[in-house]
DNA sequence: AATATATGTAAGCATTTACTTACGCAAATT
DNA sequence: AATTTGCGTAAGTAAATGCTTACATATATT
């Protein structure tokens, strides 16, 4: 952690801890040793990493007494969505599963043609 | 680089020269020097960012002669997108985008109440 | 008031990262 | 055959990362 260093949200992910903090309170906002609860790491480890993700802007602390809440804020990982969703076509799951929602809605919709064209050049 | 190292998508991309490197690479292969072109930093340090991508499949390197040509395998993104999807539901832009797209095909289709529900716990 | 709880932060440390320069080697060019 | 080109890799380095323990501080509890 030392002195200074880049923060972006890329990098914030990257680490799985974070990820696995990420999870934890994307639901419920928790207290640091309720996060902490669930690592083998020490506490201030957690403390550091939650120091890291508020800096970037995904977690933002809410302090109640002698507590203080975590909240994930996770507009930032849209950066990262609109990044990877640029390639999505190198890869066919996700295609896969919104393709055969849109012909599902297709199937029930027999007039409408111009969805198909949305389907085939979606991305 | 050192020694040897854990080797993941995330990591893979949290360096903004290797997200560089994936931009220039995906839709065209190229050899080693012309991405260094691209870069101030020198060609090994473009080499070594190549073998790390290398490492967690995102690049596939084909010899023809004295050149090696790079060429991007971004399969391993649906990872990082399957990951970030998951909160999707915590940003707007995009679920608006969607949801408006939905609404439209909503329009034209009156009889199908279902897929209401698809657009409300779409994730 | 004394103690316990919840936390931040500093300092230290091993490891990783991202680079550099120097070198080696095979394929192409001359 | 000699040289140039395209590349990998090793060694060195400064900085960043992820952790630890030790301590400080504010708020609760007793």
């Amino acid at each position: 952690m030392s002195i200074e260093a880049r923060r972006d949200v890329f990098q914030a992910i990257a680490d799985p801890t974070r990820r696995q903090i990420i999870n934890l309170i994307a639901h419920k906002s928790m207290n640091l040793n309720a996060i902490a609860d669930n690592f083998q790491i020490s506490r201030p480890a957690i403390s550091q990493h939650i120091k890291i993700l508020t800096e970037c802007g995904m977690v933002v602390v809410r302090q109640e007494g002698r507590e203080r809440f975590c909240e994930a804020k996770l507009d930032g990982l849209s950066e990262v969505s609109n990044w990877v969703d640029q390639y999505k076509q190198f890869w066919n799951e996700k295609l896969d599963s919104l393709g055969s929602y849109l012909v599902k809605i297709q199937a029930n919709n027999p007039l409408n043609e111009e969805s198909n064209t949305n389907q085939s050049n979606n991305q």
